[in-house]
DNA sequence: AGTAGCATTGCAAGCGCATACATTTTGTTA
DNA sequence: TAACAAAATGTATGCGCTTGCAATGCTACT
C-alpha cells in the first residue's frame, strides 16, 4: 500500500483558489484575512482533513510549544494527580508536555538532551534536580526550568515547593496545643530539604516550652512494611514518643497499624500520628490519623504558570515559591 | 538581552570544515561518513553544544517521532505505573511521548485533532476509545491506535485487554472450589466489556454446580465508601451473598470495612469477598482479600511493542490481543 | 601507470509553514 | 470621481534538516 501524502496548505490553496500564505493567515489567530476567504479556506480544509502541521509551523517559528516533563518520583502517592495536572494545566496554555521518566543523573541528563533536540519550550521537573551541566546549558540556550517539589541551591531554575519551615512551625504549635511532651520524627528521604526545614522549625518552636522535647529522628524508613516494623522497633527499644511526626501517609499507616495490630498501642488516645501527604486513605473511618494537607493542585497549578510566563517573555530570572500547607 | 540562536548543522559544518550534509551524517546512524571527519564534526559540535533539531529533521523525513498517550482514567489505582511504563516502553523505542488528558467525547476529538497537527506516528489511548469519526481520520491518515484496557467494538485500531473471559472462569472455578453458594457481584462501570466477559464466564462455569448462583449484581458502585454503603444496603435487604465479586479493590476495600466495623461480618470466614485490581494496599497485613492479579506491566509492554510494530511496518491492520490474569 | 569500483563528500532540492515585502483590492474622504 | 489610506492577498525566502545525485578521493588490480 502506497503512503499517500496528508495534505498540505499548498493543497487546500489550490482548492480554494488563493495562495498558500492566504491559508496560513486563515489559521493564524489575528491575521489579515477577510471573513470570507477564510470561509472559504476553511471549507477547503475541512473537505480534505487539512489540520496544520505543528512540525513546519515550529520549524518556521521556531518554537515547538513543546513542554518537557521530567517526572522522577513515581511512587509518590499523588504522582498520577499531579502528572495529570501538569499535562492538563500545560495543554490549556496551548502547549504540548512531552513526558520523560528518569531518576538516575545519567538518565536525567540524557532526558535533557533529548528535550533539547526536541527544542521544547521550556522543562518542568518533579521531585528531582538537574545536573549543574544541564541547567547552565538550559540557561545558555534560553530554556526556562521550573523544578517542583525539590529544592537545590546553586541551580539556575526556578523551583516551587511547599514552604517546610511553615509547616514545621505549624506542626510544632498543634503539638503544643494538645501538651504532647516526647516527639519522634520519622522520614524516608535524609536528605530531603522539606525534612530539615520541618525538623528544624518543629526544634525551634517546641524548644520554647520546657518539657517537651524531640526523642528522637529517624530517616530511610519508607512504605507501609516499613512502618510496621520501626514502630515495633522502637518500642522494643522502649522509645516511646506520645507523638509521631512521618513524612510519607504511606508510613504513617504502617506505623498505625503496627500499634493496632501488634502492640495493643492505642491511637489517637496513647500516641498521636501526624502524616505528611494527604493519600486518600487516610481519610478512610476505621484510621484516625493527623494529616498535613498539602496543597498539590495549587502547586501544580504554580508551577506552569511560572513556567509559561517565563517562557513568554523570555525571562532567565530563577525565581523561589513557596506556597503554604495546611 | 536578544535570544542568542541556537547552534545549527552549518555552524558546526563551519566549524569543522566540511559541508552541512556532512554534519547531519554525523548524526544519523549507519550514514555514509569516515570515522576521520565523523570525530572531527562530534568534536566541533561538542564545543557549540550543539544538538541535532529533531524539528527540522522530522519535517523532512515526515514522521515526527512522537507518540501521543491519550490518558482517560486517572484514577485507575495503577495510573501512575501504567502511565510510567508506557512513556518508559516509549522512550525507550526511540520515540517520545506527549501526553494528553481527556474523558469527555468533545476533548477526546481534541486531544485527536491536536495529535493530527503534531504528526504523531502514532496512539495509545488508555480506558476510552476514540469516536469512531476520529479513528477512522487516523486511519485514512495512517497513524494506527492501540486502546489499552478497553474495547469498543467497531472501531479501526487495536485493542490490548486481558482475557476477561477467561478471569471470569477462573473466579467461577475458585468459587466452586471453595463452595461457595451465593454470589454477588459488583462493579463500577456498567458498559464495561471486562465486566461482561467476567459475569458472562462467571455464570457459565457456575452453572454447572447446581446450588450455586448469582444471587445479585450491581453497577456504578466505585470507590471505597460507596464499597462500605452498598454492603450495608445489601445486608439491609437481607441479600446475603457468601461471595462477593468486586472489579475494583478500593470498593472491596470499602466492602470489608462495612463489614467489619459495620456489619461485624467475619471476613474471611462468613464472606469472601474477592477484588479485580491488584492496588499495593490490598497486600498489607490487617486486610483479608482475594485479588485478582492483572499483569499491568505486560499489558503496558504489549502496548508499546504492538504501536511501534504498526508504525515501523506502515500496517493498519486491528489487532486483537488479549492477556491472561491471574 | 591506468582504470574500474567503491567509499566519501559536496551540492541542491525539498519538507510545510510563517512572514517581510510587494502588489492589488477595498473603503474613505474631499 | 479622484486621491489616498487601509486592508487583503500574493510572492518569495528561510527555518534546519535529509537525501538523491554528482563529483571527488581512494583502493586494488591488470
Amino acid at each position: 500500500m502506497t503512503t499517500k501524502r496528508r495534505n498540505n496548505s499548498q493543497d487546500v490553496a489550490d482548492l480554494a483558489r488563493v495562495s498558500q500564505a492566504s491559508v496560513s493567515r486563515a489559521f493564524t489567530l489575528g491575521a489579515s484575512i477577510s471573513a470570507k476567504t477564510k470561509m472559504k479556506i476553511l471549507a477547503a480544509a475541512e473537505k480534505l482533513d487539512y489540520q496544520p502541521n505543528i512540525i513546519a509551523r515550529s520549524l518556521s517559528k521556531s518554537q515547538s510549544g513543546l513542554v518537557g516533563i521530567l517526572f522522577a518520583n513515581w511512587d509518590h502517592p499523588k504522582a498520577a494527580e499531579i502528572l495529570k495536572g501538569l499535562c492538563e494545566a500545560i495543554t490549556e496554555k496551548g502547549f504540548k508536555p512531552v513526558v520523560q521518566s528518569a531518576n538516575t543523573t545519567e538518565s536525567v541528563d540524557k532526558a535533557f538532551t533529548d528535550f533539547l533536540s526536541y527544542q521544547v519550550d521550556g522543562v518542568i521537573v518533579f521531585s528531582i534536580s538537574p545536573s549543574a551541566n544541564m541547567s547552565a546549558l538550559c540557561f545558555r540556550s534560553n530554556i526556562p526550568i521550573v523544578i517542583l517539589n525539590h529544592s537545590t541551591p546553586g541551580i539556575n531554575a526556578s523551583v516551587v515547593t511547599i514552604d517546610s519551615t511553615k509547616v514545621g512551625r505549624q506542626i510544632g504549635n498543634a503539638v503544643l496545643e494538645r501538651s504532647y511532651k516526647r516527639i519522634t520524627i520519622i522520614s524516608s528521604d535524609a536528605h530531603s530539604q522539606v525534612l530539615s526545614g520541618i525538623s528544624d522549625a518543629l526544634t525551634e518552636t517546641v524548644s520554647q516550652a520546657p518539657e517537651t522535647e524531640i526523642i528522637s529522628q529517624l530517616t530511610g524508613v519508607h512504605g507501609y512494611e516499613a512502618g510496621v516494623q520501626t514502630i515495633i522497633d522502637l518500642w522494643a527499644e522502649d522509645v516511646k514518643p506520645d507523638v509521631i511526626v512521618c513524612t510519607s501517609d504511606y508510613t504513617a499507616l504502617g506505623i498505625l497499624a503496627g500499634c493496632r495490630h501488634k502492640l495493643g498501642i492505642k491511637v489517637p488516645e496513647e500516641l498521636c500520628i501526624i502524616g505528611l501527604g494527604d493519600i486518600p486513605v487516610s481519610g478512610w473511618k476505621d484510621h484516625d490519623l493527623s494529616t498535613v494537607k498539602i496543597p498539590h493542585d495549587e502547586l501544580v497549578k504554580t508551577t506552569v504558570t511560572t513556567l509559561i510566563s517565563k517562557i513568554e517573555t523570555q525571562s532567565m530570572e530563577p525565581e523561589n515559591i513557596k506556597l503554604d500547607a495546611k
